[in-house]
DNA sequence: ATCTAAAAGCAACAATGTTGCATTTATGTA
DNA sequence: TACATAAATGCAACATTGTTGCTTTTAGAT
């Protein structure tokens, strides 16, 4: 699955290197949401400062989006890469698990309208659930 | 306004001390939320793992709650303290401004209802909006 | 006034984020 | 293909925040 990868690098006009792929590949693998912790445990052959330096590039570039997080350990997901996703550059929904700590993005479900009070004005909107996922039920 | 602050200390069984009373005024007055970093600079007689412990203790004690926040710090909110507050142990919008930073609880307004995939346990909401605010307009 | 559990202060350490700099590498161009 | 150059990497160093252990001080009950 390198292939994706890559081509997920040059669309976004960033180099090729090992460490890069590596990191897009595990997101567009694993389809979750993961820390910088995870990825230095999963590729011990790079530097901590590359990976996160790789995973601020990826941010930057709009590959990846980073999610708020009360535990203050920085988590990221991958944008939905199809064209066609209405969650693309948009809001967006996670769910976290209180029970295994997973978080997961539910790309298919809409966030809901929200109204704020007059002056205010609206950019992004982040909306995250805490519960309990299947696997923990 | 130490009156209040005492009241909240005493309702909760927590012990009146120095650091408390001043940590819960400084919500009390200030009406917005607030990082360790913030009341460290602000209070500086306290030593910065009271400060933690402290907040650490108010959160627990359920007057403080923590908000979700990308950049990694954690940053803290009072709950609505009237009783008849729907959002009193509830869901949560926070309005976070991208100009001046601020973070604002909007109390007054309800979380939208959400539906998760089927397997999924709701047990609490978190809605941030990213924006703009009225000063920053 | 005394007693005791709780809180504060201090030192130490862990985890994460961040930057500077020398070296290596990816990629466009000759 | 070889070369030039800007970008990425690895490493050291430091900043910030979170966290714990232990001793001293203190709040609140008796
Ligand atoms: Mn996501
Ligand atoms: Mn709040
Ligand atoms: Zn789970
Ligand atoms: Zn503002």
């Amino acid at each position: 699955m390198s292939e994706a990868s890559i081509a997920i690098l040059k669309f976004h006009n960033l180099r090729i290197t090992d460490c890069r792929v590596h990191v897009v590949k595990h997101f567009l693998e694993g389809n979750g949401v993961y820390s910088q912790r995870d990825l230095e445990n999963k590729y011990r052959q790079y530097d901590r400062v590359t990976i996160y330096r790789t995973l601020n590039n990826l941010l930057q570039a709009g590959v990846l989006h980073r999610i708020p997080n009360e535990s203050g350990m920085a988590t990221y997901g991958l944008f939905d890469q199809s064209s066609t996703s209405k969650h693309r550059f948009d809001n967006h929904i996670h769910f976290k698990c209180n029970r295994c700590g997973q978080i997961e993005c539910l790309d298919d479900r809409e966030v809901p309208q929200v109204s704020v009070p007059k002056g205010y004005s609206v950019e992004r909107v982040n909306l995250i659930i805490d519960g309990t996922c299947p696997s923990c039920t």
